[in-house]
DNA sequence: GGCAATATGAAATAATAATTCCAATCGATA
DNA sequence: TATCGATTGGAATTATTATTTCATATTGCC
């Protein structure tokens, strides 16, 4: 029939909204419709969808044309098939994701492969994650008068995202960055009533291993975020966590590590409010 | 027209697994198929099916029959609702999620919502992403000289790993952050030969709003990922991407906005590696 | 305000698909 | 091996659904 009909769902979306500007009011209405209700469309019949939609069956069928379809049963196509992959396990997906950006198919494959690592990573901490370690971790985060956060260089997103929940929780909170140079000065007032979550992946940032060694011994107790049980992170804290994140392209994800960070910064939170900042309410 | 029709697919299942023994050849192969299939009962006409398991139409009718229902008809309905069901399922989950930390089911809760709340945003973005303003960012930011990256707050994360990675990437760099105060100055060394990436989310940062018109103005392209084509960043941005993150415990998950914010990253420096930092290799 | 072009509604029509029916085949049992 | 009941294939029938058509309404333009 047409030129260029769009094939999948996406494409189609997008001429969609492109096109929403210039359509007739009724043509509109089903547009919105069928991007708000795209099930509706994939399993219904134009009767049903058009009355669905406040419209006449003719006008679906006018507006699957005049997107190039010829007609209401090849548009509907198009949203069965996106239900499909959709459905296509989680796994497959993943797999498929991978597949694709092996096989180095232009810069999409780039970008699945970053969404492959960051699924991979997540589905696997959700896995591992050692709930008593979460706890201890949790406890002793929860009774800190300052939380320290420590992370360097691709360490250090999750470090200033964990400084910005936690200061929007109103705890109290110190991200140690060396913009002035000045972090021995700011470890130097770290006490033991006070905490670290300190951050690091292979290969370890020195400063960052350094600090929490100078931080550790002036016994304040650290949380580690880290990739092994040989990282020296491990060694001079009181809690750790093992979190195996996927790469791809030689960058690491790290949607695993923040997942853990934002549940450990709003867990605290939470424990906070429990236990009553006041000491028993 | 039984007593006791499987209304849900799993029932249907179990139903047709417990009789398979004692079904007939040709409506056994019928059971398989659907088992084996059930994407393609759901959306085939009975003729269609029917031919793909290599049996007659009414075979298909009497097995429906055998199952308690009045027809095939009747039986899709429940192969549809499935793919319905299992569609929404990512939402549903995480909607769970969140009643039950809400109602203070412990700090797996929390955890589990975090990591259901950045698959979420990652199975949307990776549906979603438009491969055409994909790659007209890829190419606006891979011929520029120096890449301006612009977020605050919660979105300043994301924008120091996009530091961070350009930086490794030897790709000259300068991230926007007002340690010192200077934005402005700062801002103002940006030429058009230059770009910028900007992200922010609602309530958008008044800060990078103003900063991203200020550049703008300049005649700096921006690149931009937001929330919503009503975003105010959208307006001051050459391209822009619509980046739906699923919030969790009033913290937004990045999983998304990182992975695009990588792929951006790489994807730049294989175009600069391939057209040839010194024009034409 | 009148005219042409475009859009919409409603019903008629054509196409497609589900279901039924009947004859043919198969399989178990005596 | 003959016979009865169950199963199957294939075509006829019926139902449903998409599409077309045409009259009517609306919109934009002079």
């Amino acid at each position: 029939m047409d030129e260029r009909v769009p094939r999948d769902f996406e494409t189609l979306r997008t001429t969609i909204l492109e096109r929403r500007q210039s359509l007739p009011k009724r043509i509109a209405q089903i547009a919105a419709y069928a991007l708000d209700n795209p099930d509706d469309i994939a399993f219904g019949t134009a009767a049903s969808i058009a009355a669905s939609a406040g419209v006449q069956p003719s006008t679906l069928i006018r507006f699957a044309q005049q997107l190039g379809f010829d007609g209401f049963t090849s548009l509907q196509l198009v949203f069965r098939e996106r239900l499909r992959e959709r459905n296509s396990s989680y796994d497959e997906r993943l797999a498929a994701l991978r597949a694709k950006a092996e096989e180095g198919a232009g810069h999409r494959a780039i970008f699945d492969g970053f969404v492959a690592a960051a699924s991979t990573s997540l589905n696997d901490i959700s896995d591992r994650l050692n709930e008593d370690h979460f706890e201890a971790a949790i406890a002793l985060l929860a009774k800190a008068e300052t939380i320290y956060v420590l992370a360097k260089r691709r360490s250090y997103p999750v470090a200033s995202y964990i400084a910005y929940a936690l200061g929007k929780l109103k705890i109290r909170n110190q991200l140690i960055e060396s913009a002035a140079g000045l972090n021995a000065e700011i470890i130097s007032f770290a006490s033991p009533r006070d905490a670290v979550i300190a951050i690091s992946f292979s290969p370890y940032a020195p400063a960052t291993i350094e600090e929490a060694r100078v931080i550790s011994e002036q016994g304040v107790p650290i949380v580690a975020i880290t990739d092994s049980s040989f990282s020296p992170l491990a060694q001079f804290a009181k809690v750790w966590f093992e979190v195996a994140e996927a790469d791809f392209a030689g960058f690491r994800s790290l949607s695993a590590t923040m997942a853990l960070a934002m549940a450990l910064t709003v867990a605290v939170g939470e424990k906070r409010r429990d236990t009553g900042g006041k000491r028993k309410a």
